[in-house]
RNA sequence: GCUCCGGUAGUGUAGUCCGGCCAAUCAUGGUGGCCUUUCGAGCCAUUGACUCGGGUUCAAAUCCCGGCCGGAGCACCA
């Protein structure tokens, strides 16, 4: 349409201002529409879709979900509920060695995509199929489109890097069928064979030249029900290219370092006369606040005791974020609002915490927590219960009994010197009297209850903690914090709540007294 | 080495397919102010970008070529 904006504009002499006002003469509707085509959009842009959209999620369970798993979870269903169509998670658990699936990690995905407010339409096991696999393995080798190679892998990959076949490549169908048959009767051992797609020998890319589909795996599946009962094993290649087709799969959504196993797929796709799904990648994703990191290397850490767990607060993790209290609406939001350019992108977890900020505050209780407690005694101190707001949206108010001794956190009173001045948040107004020891003295009267009306604040404000609090450790990424806590905090456990002039925090549980919370943001 | 992608403010992102009210959207961050008996919250203001060089065109962020930079694949991992 705007080529006619062109034929229009191309006709006309004059200053460009001209033009488009003549334009706006002639043809206003066409105006309105360069308009409509301008118009910024936000989130995941639209879908060729014809009929029916079934998307998946295709994860090795060999660790929980992780932030790029949750991209894929939340773009994938994102789309399916879009279009009123499936989604499906897959469970690409074909490697029972080297990658070894965990049997919790099945569990765990599906209770984090029930998190994520996405319940998938149907949960498959790859590793359920290998019959399956073998028959279409059959079929290609009839085909003669595949071929079982024993060449050691630096010999293969010397003849792939030089364009050349190996040995193997021109047996006849029938000793390819002798020798597929011996794979799978145990004939060779782990490594003495593969099971090839010829491809293209000559093909520039050396990517693409004649790709394993079936290796020997001799280590038990961890799936009892599948166990030992397999040693010919799929490649990703293979399994993802026949399950995506039986599954109906119509658009095919990740990361872009799986493009160049498209092309691989797209030559089974070919011999089998099938049509491959729409692809879309996204680039890859470098979170600021965890650097780079493996589902095997964080296994490591939590193995030697350097992490706690796959709930770790350090450890990029969605189960870490959730016990964090980062909210499944917040990370919905933010994976959508990435949308799925192929730029590498390299981000801060800010934007993350911005969004959930905004949907907790106005919830969150507030309560007074003294990190680094340090002990003051207030001369002439009124005894007096502070009614802090629960909420400065709310009226509720919570109680605090406060005695001549209190708690403050030692970073506020650093660098204070006798005569300075502070409030004390919801009670009253001190004078330090000398730092060694700690003694301050009662000025001014007492504000300790709430009220709208009260004066302005003269001095700076601190939260304290009195003499009956409960211990407090809070586990953030970058520290754990230990401190003191008012007592009401006990009764929040699983809430989020803010901790004044510190941040919000998930109460996660209470032991023996013991409040412990997880950092949520500031 | 071969191959495939990509490059818009500090960070993400919209616009790129189909060139034209694009001196370029939104968010986050930075800065300043207001408000507040917490705050890095809220409100207001402000800051800041089309990777470079050529070409095509009346017109280029958008199309073409080349360079530079970044990422990925070339596994008997997914």
């Amino acid at each position: 349409m705007a080529s006619l904006v062109g034929a229009v504009l191309s006709g006309l002499t004059g200053d460009p201002e001209s033009w488009t006002q003549r334009l706006g003469e002639i043809a206003p509707d066409l105006i309105e529409e360069i308009h409509e085509r301008k118009q910024p959009s936000t989130g995941l842009p639209d879908l060729e879709v014809d009929g029916r959209a079934v998307l998946r999620f295709a994860p090795n369970p060999n660790g929980p979900a992780t932030i790029g798993s949750v991209r894929g979870i939340i773009v994938n269903s994102e789309y399916a509920r879009r279009y009123h169509g499936e989604f499906i998670i897959r469970f690409d658990d074909t490697d029972p060695k080297t990658k070894a699936p965990m049997l919790d990690a099945y569990t765990w995905y599906l209770d984090d995509c029930e998190y994520l407010g996405t319940v998938p339409d149907r949960v498959v096991y790859a590793s359920d199929h290998l019959l399956e696999y073998y028959e279409y393995a059959k079929k290609l080798i009839l085909m003669d489109k595949a071929y079982v190679c024993t060449c050691p892998r630096d010999e293969f990959k010397r003849y792939k890097d030089a364009k050349e076949p190996c040995p193997h490549r021109d047996a006849d169908v029938d000793a390819n069928l002798k020798h597929w048959g011996q794979m799978l009767d145990g004939g060779y051992p782990e490594g003495g064979a593969v099971l090839r797609i010829k491809t293209d020998i000559k093909h520039k890319d050396p990517a693409m030249r004649d790709w394993a589909a079936f290796r020997i795996v001799e280590t038990p599946h961890p799936r009892t029900e599948i166990g030992d009962r397999f040693r010919v094993w799929p490649l990703l290649d293979f399994e993802s290219a026949i399950e995506d087709h039986v599954l109906g799969i119509t658009h095919i959504i990740r990361g872009k370092d799986l493009m160049d196993s498209e092309h691989r797929q797209r030559y089974i796709y070919e011999y089998l006369g099938w049509q491959y799904p729409k692809t879309l990648h996204w680039g890859r994703m470098k979170i600021h606040e965890f650097g780079r990191f493996s589902t095997s290397a964080i296994s490591e850490a939590i193995a030697d005791g350097t992490y706690s767990g796959w709930d770790d607060p350090r450890v990029p993790t969605l189960r870490a974020l959730r016990r964090r209290g980062i909210t499944a609406v917040a990370i919905r939001k933010f994976m959508i609002d990435l949308g799925i350019a192929e730029t590498d992108i390299s981000l801060s977890l800010d934007n993350l915490y911005a969004i959930n900020r905004k949907i907790v505050d106005p919830a969150a209780n507030r309560y007074f927590f003294v990190w680094d407690p340090v002990r003051i005694e207030i001369l002439d101190a009124p005894s007096m219960v502070a009614t802090p707001k629960y909420h400065p949206e709310r009226d509720e108010l919570r109680k605090i009994p406060a005695g001549s001794t209190l708690s403050v956190c030692r970073t506020d009173i650093e660098g204070l010197e006798a005569g300075d001045k502070l409030r004390l948040k919801n009670l009253y107004d001190i004078e330090i009297a000398s730092i060694e020891p700690l003694v301050a003295r009662c000025i001014g009267g007492t504000h300790g209850a709430w009220c709208a009306t009260c004066e302005k604040p003269r001095y700076q404000i601190l939260h304290w903690v009195p003499d009956e609090h409960v211990p407090v450790v809070v586990r953030a990424p970058d520290q754990t914090y230990g401190g003191i806590g008012e007592a009401g905090i006990v009764d929040e456990v699983g809430n989020i709540v803010q901790f004044e002039r510190f941040g919000f925090v998930r109460i996660d549980s209470v032991d023996a007294g013991r409040v412990v919370a997880y950092f949520s943001h500031r």
